[in-house]
DNA sequence: AATATTTTTTAGGGTAGACTAAAAATAATT
DNA sequence: AATTATTTTTAGTCTACCCTAAAAAATATT
């Protein structure tokens, strides 16, 4: 395995490969890479067993390429946990140095971080840390797009894009704060929320697809 | 600049390649490639200035190249710091994945880490921390093979082969642990030294070039 | 149904970093 | 001084990962 194999089948992971055919179109946007070396990276991991493929139309993980997967999530989410909570990044600055950290990581070396991280259920964005032996913990969130007018619910997990998360912490949206969806404007307008102390904030209709909640009671 | 080419220009440093040739041998030997791949790898650092080479004598670093390696060490030998204050690690543990993370660690996640770890002088062998700017803290130590019987030292820095540090660590040998030189067998025979409290250990010869002190008064 | 567009694959090539085998240069031994 | 042994270099290959350009297949539009 290779960096770049790796980085490779977590990004079928990310287009959503454990279940349904990924593109080659979507991987060369995901990657930035040519379609003609995706072509070539998907015979090379078909000849693995890693992925399935169905020609002209994309590829799907195996049971084995889903291992992978969410082992470098896990190492990629750890370490960021680390970045963000130990070196005092911000949650928009973790990916980067996670992105390359998760495949330098041995087994040994990812185990005592998470012990020295008290071993943190999430990441710095609310993402879910795989276990171990490669299974999820089943979280329970709903897409903030997906709430109704007066509900009440805290900030679960939130899109990991950068300028995403710079633009919530612009807004002073993080994980955990409680707000009440005061209003949405017809016509995919923006959301308002508000908290418990009065203040609100509008969040454009977009933003809604990317902010997953967990409505209380 | 590549994983490959960072480690062999700190093993043409560790070879001494800041004072003298170093030959294509020792980086066989010490890098464990074929001749040939040498030969390569120098035409490539040759190219980019990094080494100067003199046909079928060796290589020697230039100013750029010795600022790379001594970068390199400092993020090896400040990665060493967190894994064995941290994360628990024997200081025979360390070098593995420090070899690893060294090459995938930002100018900004090194400082952090310096700072986290409270700003390290030395690495968990005794090792010292080259400064950001490259440059090397400048150390009075003494080789244990030099000392005269009665001598009282701290133990300041040890050679850092995994198996020797196994050694030590068997030994009770630590870092600024203090001794007294109570005996040295003559004909390369071992050392033997003793603790303030009068434990004795002995020390085989060889051993005693490996083990570098801080005589006291 | 025919044509145009998009997507995927194939063909051919490049660089980094490794290898083996053989040739050339240097060092050691007789 | 000549021979032998060691070391370095050259020549030719290999794999991983990337590319461009062109061909083939699938999809969309007229
Ligand atoms: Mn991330
Ligand atoms: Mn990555
Ligand atoms: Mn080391
Ligand atoms: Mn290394």
């Amino acid at each position: 395995m290779t960096p770049n194999k790796e980085d490779f089948i977590k990004a079928i992971f990310e287009l959503g490969g454990k279940e349904k055919v990924v593109t080659n179109k979507d991987l060369v946007r995901m990657l930035s890479i040519s379609a003609a070396s995706v072509t070539d990276m998907n015979t090379r991991l078909l000849k693995e067993e890693l992925i399935t493929h169905l020609p002209y139309q994309g590829v799907m993980l195996t049971e084995k390429g889903l291992l992978i997967a969410n082992q470098l999530i896990r190492k990629h989410r750890i370490w960021e946990v680390f970045l963000a909570e130990k070196l005092g990044y911000d949650w928009n600055e973790v990916h980067a140095d996670a992105d390359l950290l998760e495949h330098v990581s041995s087994d040994l070396l990812i185990e005592r971080l998470n012990i020295f991280l008290e071993e943190p259920t999430f990441d710095p964005h609310g993402g879910v840390i795989p276990n171990q032996d490669g299974t999820v913990p089943e979280i329970h969130s709903t897409p903030l797009i997906e709430c109704r007018v007066g509900d009440r619910f805290k900030i679960q997990e939130v899109d990991d894009q950068e300028d995403f998360l710079e633009y919530l912490l612009y807004k002073k949206v993080h994980l955990g704060k409680e707000y009440t969806l005061a209003e949405i404007e017809p016509y995919d307008g923006p959301l308002t929320l508000e908290t418990p102390a009065g203040e609100k904030t509008v969040i454009g209709h977009k933003a809604a697809f990317k902010i997953f909640v967990d409505i209380i009671e």
